[in-house]
DNA sequence: CACGAGTAGTTGCAGGTACAACTATAGCAG
DNA sequence: CTGCTATAGTTGTACCTGCAACTACTCGTG
């Protein structure tokens, strides 16, 4: 049952990768912080969301700084922080791969699933969820 | 919600290891093997199962060789083949991550979801599956 | 201002994985 | 038997990730 889940995942990272070039780790952190305001995020804030540890991060964005998918630049109330910004190039590869993103979530999941076990499923996990806001899982 | 599981999965991963020095990965490998009948099992068959490339899985089975829980022999009727056979050892560690196994189960999903929502999460899991046995997704 | 504790981020290192290339064997055609 | 193709598994290499150690900075206290 687990297997199922890591299946689909691989699946659509291996799509995001053939047609992007992009690992799902690094969509994530285009997602991100393509819906913050300004188009940028503190490095912890992000690999929070990205789960990810905070070296991985910084290795992340190293690759979408070489890329010229986001610029780093260092934060002017904190000496200590530092912020990813995405580019426009960044935007752009962003909105191309959202939208094979959405397409690949349509053909692995919704292509196989009625439209009563979606809703359901959507329900279930968002109970899942609630009982764990911080995720802290376990 | 892919978060949720990520989540989910991660923990129980890091318990595994915590607890047994045992990687999801290689609990896998032993737990098909524990299933197998004779306790053996072809490498390709078990890298099929676990969700592994070849590569991976020769390195894996390696690890577990050194720490004694499996053993290898080559098939009788193919001079190619390899088979992996549980030890002792192997079985004994099996039958105490097991039981580690099925209470980080119980406490990362059972005690945070109802029982209808457990299921209706079966269901829907086993109907996914029925749509693509093979498992190829996409 | 000086000092100690805490926080943000980076780097050295090791582990695990996949991909591609390789070896060895099987199975079939001639 | 010889040669060709396919299959099973291993090895070289590179990538990605986490942990621990480190640097740099902030904040509170005296």
């Amino acid at each position: 049952m687990l297997q199922a889940h890591a299946r689909a995942t691989q699946a659509l990272d291996t799509q995001m990768r053939s047609e992007h070039h992009l690992s799902v780790s690094s969509y994530e952190v285009l997602m991100f912080l393509g819906d913050a305001p300004d188009r940028r995020m503190r490095m912890s804030e992000i690999a929070d969301g990205v789960l990810l540890s905070r070296s991985g991060l910084t290795r992340l964005v190293d690759r979408l700084c070489q890329l010229g998918y986001v610029t780093r630049c260092a934060a002017e109330t904190d000496g200590r922080g530092q912020y990813a910004e995405l580019t426009d190039a960044g935007a752009e590869k962003l909105r191309a791969a959202r939208r094979t993103h959405l397409r690949g979530v349509r053909e692995v999941f919704l292509g196989r699933l009625s439209p009563t076990d979606q809703i359901a499923l959507g329900e279930i996990w968002k109970r899942f969820l609630a009982t764990d806001p911080a995720g802290g899982g376990c």
